[in-house]
DNA sequence: CACCGCGATGTTTGCGTCAACATGAGCCGC
DNA sequence: GCGGCTCATGTTGACGCAAACATCGCGGTG
């Protein structure tokens, strides 16, 4: 900075003005500055900067995995809100789930300059006390919803699995079976609970759930379960993953979709409607949750980070119906 | 920092040392430091240590869109290795093409402190100008070989296109025709040369090729045109996707897989064994590209950044043979 | 016993920037 | 014509940390 100050013949001030974009610069001054920077390849010191002025324009995403459709949709709708604010986005993975991993995303965390954190995973592992956040930074946490205090933004599991079910029955089927998340995910379980209810409202006894991973190797393999029984009719899969895995196992059974076995997914990624038969699902709004998450971080972060207003943020969810879904038989 | 010295009765530069994990501090006086450092609430400032030493530990990742398996895949192998070596990960999206949009992130580039660039998108921009890096700021470009000065890692997109067709080939189809990605990719067209290229090496006379935008729903149209022509048999996509919505229109318009057409895709992403039939397609190896980007972005920033060795790693591919490619009819 | 060396710790200084205050030149009005 | 005002610009200091250098105490050595 000072070598553009004295190539332009002004003080180093007047350049931090012109690069700050304050008005009360002569403009032939400010020109000349201008054209030292550019002469001089000047750039500013962001580190410097920060220093200063105790902000660093920068959020940290902290996250397990990358690999999930819907953690790349959230991280997707940050990143372009965050650089809609003018903040960066500084990604901290957390490569497994193990006491040494999360300290040392806290520790990177620690080192990192963020204004504040999203934290898109399980937050029972804060409950847990196996992630320490530093007090007073402003967090939000997504896809969980924790009794922490912390501001939770989440897409309405209850709804969207209620909505995944009631279609199946009022398509006239007599049960529903679920193939489900791990039990380690929040969502997963609210899914389950919501599909468990929906069926005790229409007075079904709901049958025995079974867990697989989010992949399409555990829908298959469940699926290839179920469908022995001849009497599944319905199956509600918690992912989009898992009906592919569960629409693959049933192919190759030879049963027909939908004219044997329904089947309903939930995420509505992208290729779910050129699944073979196209896959009805349960829309997720990821961009809406990144964009309310980001949002409250933003107030949490005007207010000085002192905000631990601990409310859930709920987005809703919408059933798209396509043609694995269709009349039970008779 | 001061407060931690004085609660702890020592320097701050002591505070400094136990901080920096150097060994020559009694260990009764770490002790006391670390106590006080936990009473106080004390975390490092990231952006004065950055000041300080002219590092910042962190790397920068500039990409069009997360929405791609390819991106996301890279990514997350990219975030995985940075971790590694203690580096965190700062996305720079570019939400669009446009000068603006690429000027904004260049804006955000030269604000925010990283040690080196990746670039995930066509490079091509940079060589029109489009886009000017700060000279001396290590770079290493991924998925695309731009004449540039940058050191380049990429999948081997020649070899991959070749042993799609050729599989197709030693199959005994007289023709494959290719639904290809974009003409703005590099990648694509290259996938589009070697196609060519395998073809014409068996005396064959490549037909006209199809660019579809790399999503489902462009495979699926492109393949409602061409499988108007019964003497079609085999279809090699350059992405899943788009193979995916091939197998949609073949199966709409009641063509066997395999049976009357092969299809082949391009990437392996997860689903693609669960497809219907299960895919044949070309596994990408984006774990190692983001590894060998990293590698090669660790040498130019150990080196000081200006080792401008603008070399191209290539990655092999390898074909994953499913159950979507057959033998030809007779 | 004077001296050296070494390891633990303290002191000083400056990284690049910007807020706050200081300066100084031009302008207005009475 | 001179006080007071505005606006452009310069000067100073501080943000939090760590490199470089200074100091201190202790044990060993000739």
């Amino acid at each position: 900075m000072a070598d553009v100050a004295q190539h332009a013949g002004v003080s180093s001030q007047t350049v931090s003005r012109v690069s700050n974009g304050l008005t009360n610069v002569d403009e032939s001054t400010r020109d000349r500055v201008l054209a030292s920077m550019q002469a001089l390849g000047y750039r500013p010191n962001g580190a410097a900067r920060a220093l200063k002025s105790g902000r660093f324009n920068s959020i940290g995403v902290i996250m397990f995995t990358l690999g999930t459709f819907g953690n790349m949709r959230t991280l997707d709708a940050i990143a372009t809100e965050a650089a809609k604010a003018d903040y960066s986005v500084t990604l901290i993975p957390l490569v497994d789930q193990t006491q040494g991993a999360v300290t040392g995303a806290y520790r990177r965390l620690n080192d990192q300059a963020v204004d504040g954190v999203v934290i898109v995973f399980e937050a029972h592992l804060i409950d847990r006390g196996e992630i320490t956040l530093p007090p007073g930074l402003p967090v939000v946490v997504i896809d969980s919803n924790a009794g922490s205090g912390y501001a939770v933004v989440d897409n309405d599991q209850m709804e969207g699995a209620r909505l995944a079910t009631q279609h199946l029955l009022d398509l006239g089927h007599r049960q529903v079976h679920h193939i489900a998340g791990p039990t380690t995910s929040f969502s997963a379980m609210h899914r389950v609970d919501s599909w468990r209810a929906t069926l005790r409202a229409s007075g079904i006894t709901p049958p025995s759930v079974h867990h697989g991973d989010w992949s399409t190797e555990s829908g298959y393999q469940i699926t290839l379960g179920l469908a022995a029984d001849p009497t599944v009719t319905a199956i509600f899969a918690a992912n989009d993953q898992m009906a592919l895995g569960a629409m693959r196992a049933l192919h190759q059974l030879g049963r027909d979709i939908p004219g044997d076995v329904s089947v309903v997914g939930y995420d509505d990624m992208e290729e779910a409607h050129s699944f073979w038969p196209p896959l009805t699902t349960v829309r997720q709004d990821f961009h809406s949750v990144g964009r309310l998450a980001m949002s409250r971080l933003f107030e949490q972060i005007a207010a000085g980070g002192h905000s631990s207003s601990g409310g859930v943020t709920t987005v809703p969810t919408e059933l798209v119906v396509r043609e694995s879904t269709g009349v039970a038989r008779a």
